[in-house]
DNA sequence: TGAATTTTGTTGCAATTACAACTAAATCGT
DNA sequence: ACGATTTAGTTGTAATTGCAACAAAATTCA
């Protein structure tokens, strides 16, 4: 069968990379950017929320989005519905990076699908997304303990 | 522009994230299996060679690679040829482990590809290393510290 | 040849990452 | 209503990760 496994790890990790890298010039640390542009695309994300769709251990995004919040990026304010829970917005300083990424992202991505015709992107599109549908459900059963027969 | 960044990052931490959590039951730490496949398909390989082809920085493959060496998984062996280098190879129980990675990352293939016909893998695999292509120069590029433009 | 550069590998930091274990609030089930 | 469960977030701890800065061997090239 196909192997589609390790070229996606290997390409998410030198682009993962190329973007730490290039971030650093905005005082960004490792990672962090990724909850950046999830908070400016979803004003109000709470937490728990944040790290399924970032698919990283809760724990980690909670770290992240303190320091965050503490290099005054985005604030959290407490949600008016229900106690447990904290909204997470970005500040001006946050707003004003958001851009930035975009255009590094969008660069990136350029990049990735040099010498593909329109129809090749928007089929590589249909199919990471059907691939992304795939493996969710398997990632959220393991992360919550239970095991994979193979 | 389609987006494809996004997507190959979500799905390579999904995918990280399980193996990682699987291969606690072999006793390998986070990122471990990733040098132990690589080392088992070329014996005698060279650490900044293994770091290059996983995508990570060389400090990182070389702790990685200590410590799989303290557990006893691989060795190492200075070069005949070449007095700085040193080859790496499995020992009997990395060799033992390797079928059983395999077996998992195979498994976890064929979930991402699911619903996918076998032109489709082909086709998927096949944008995947035309994307890989694309977007190595330019990791190479940032990690020796040359600057991108856009 | 022999000095300058490149290759290969290593530590010193400082940071992220994530499994456990926990608290508090909300929701569910009877 | 109310106890059990789920949701949401936090902290403790231990590990990886990676940029700097380094050392030693090999290679380049004038």
């Amino acid at each position: 069968m196909a192997e589609v496994l390790r070229p996606i790890g290997t390409v998410a990790r030198a682009l993962d990379s190329i973007s730490n890298i290039e971030f650093k010039a905005l005082d960004l640390n490792r990672g962090q950017y990724l909850y950046l542009v999830r908070v400016a695309e979803s004003p109000g994300i709470i937490l728990e929320r944040l790290a399924v769709i970032v698919r990283v251990d809760k724990t980690t995004a909670a770290r992240a989005i303190q320091k965050l919040e503490k290099n005054g990026i985005l604030e959290r304010r407490p949600s008016p519905t229900d106690k447990k829970q904290k909204q997470i917005f970005l500040t001006a300083k946050g707003q004003a990076l958001y851009p930035i990424i975009k255009r590094e992202n969008a660069y990136s991505n350029a990049t990735a699908l040099k010498g593909f015709t329109p129809a090749e992107r928007d089929q590589l599109a249909t199919y990471l997304k059907r691939v992304e549908a795939n493996i969710n459900s398997d990632w959220i059963k393991v992360k919550h303990g239970e095991h994979r027969d193979y």
